[in-house]
DNA sequence: CAGAAATCAGTAATGATTCCTATTTTTAAA
DNA sequence: TTTAAAAATAGGAATCATTACTGATTTCTG
């Protein structure tokens, strides 16, 4: 067996699980070490990427520059605030043939795609 | 005036401007080095901000945790590949409607979205 | 239970990018 | 053309997210 249990992971993992708001590896970090105070950093980061890895978790990458991630697997489209950087679900269908369109006279294996919507969040609409 | 004419500034836009293969800052100060010997790195990041803040040029972001820049500013859609990164675009039409998919049903203000697509490009198809 | 393999905590290293400062350019006006 | 303020520069230090390293600890299999 190659994967051994840890408690470490379980934690991270029961903890994103319990979030819908896509937090970063040191939002993770912070939470996580309220009921594992002596967690470290890296392990953090290391957990995410193996479960991300294994498909259990999903990374993202919204142009932050930090990677947010999300317990949903399912494919669905992000929403990033620029004023306050809050990232939301949308609930729109994903959309299909946005992939053959793409292949058409494109010389190379298209496989798959990313997207994001970006603008201001509701919350940050309404305090201006 | 606010901004001032800079020497520096019109060579990473000229060299910009020869290329279709959407390089990173570094690829930029590389090349830019060999006609200006002694323009620094930072220069080239705070040109590359300047130009993209102007609308002269595009800041994209793909991914890879690295910028890339593009002299086309038009809206066009880009494939990564996944194998050696280069990144290419694609001759597909900027899929209007989108936007309107997006705002359905959600609280707060939908301004853009960004979109790439990706997998083996065709000379790394061949290689294999 | 023992021993190998995986994981961990803590910390150092990395790499892209930004910030800082003394010096040099640019530009508009004298 | 000279001048002086404003902006830009080179070079290097600092930042920040992330990864790599290492000796100690935990997990698992027989």
């Amino acid at each position: 067996m190659a994967l051994k249990y840890s408690r470490q992971r379980q934690v991270i993992s029961d903890f994103l699980m319990t979030r819908k708001d896509h937090p970063t590896a040191e939002v993770v970090y912070k939470n996580v070490r309220q009921e594992y105070p002596n967690i470290s950093l890296g392990t953090v980061y290391r957990n995410l990427t193996l479960l991300a890895d294994m498909g259990e978790i999903q990374r993202l990458r919204l142009g932050d520059g930090i990677d947010h991630f999300d317990a949903d697997t399912s494919a669905h489209y992000h929403f990033v605030c620029s004023e306050c950087g809050a990232v939301t679900d949308l609930k729109m269908p994903c959309m299909e043939g946005i992939l053959e369109t793409a292949r058409k006279d494109f010389d190379g294996e298209i496989q798959g795609h990313v997207t994001y919507f970006y603008g201001i969040c509701g919350k940050c609409t309404k305090c201006k």
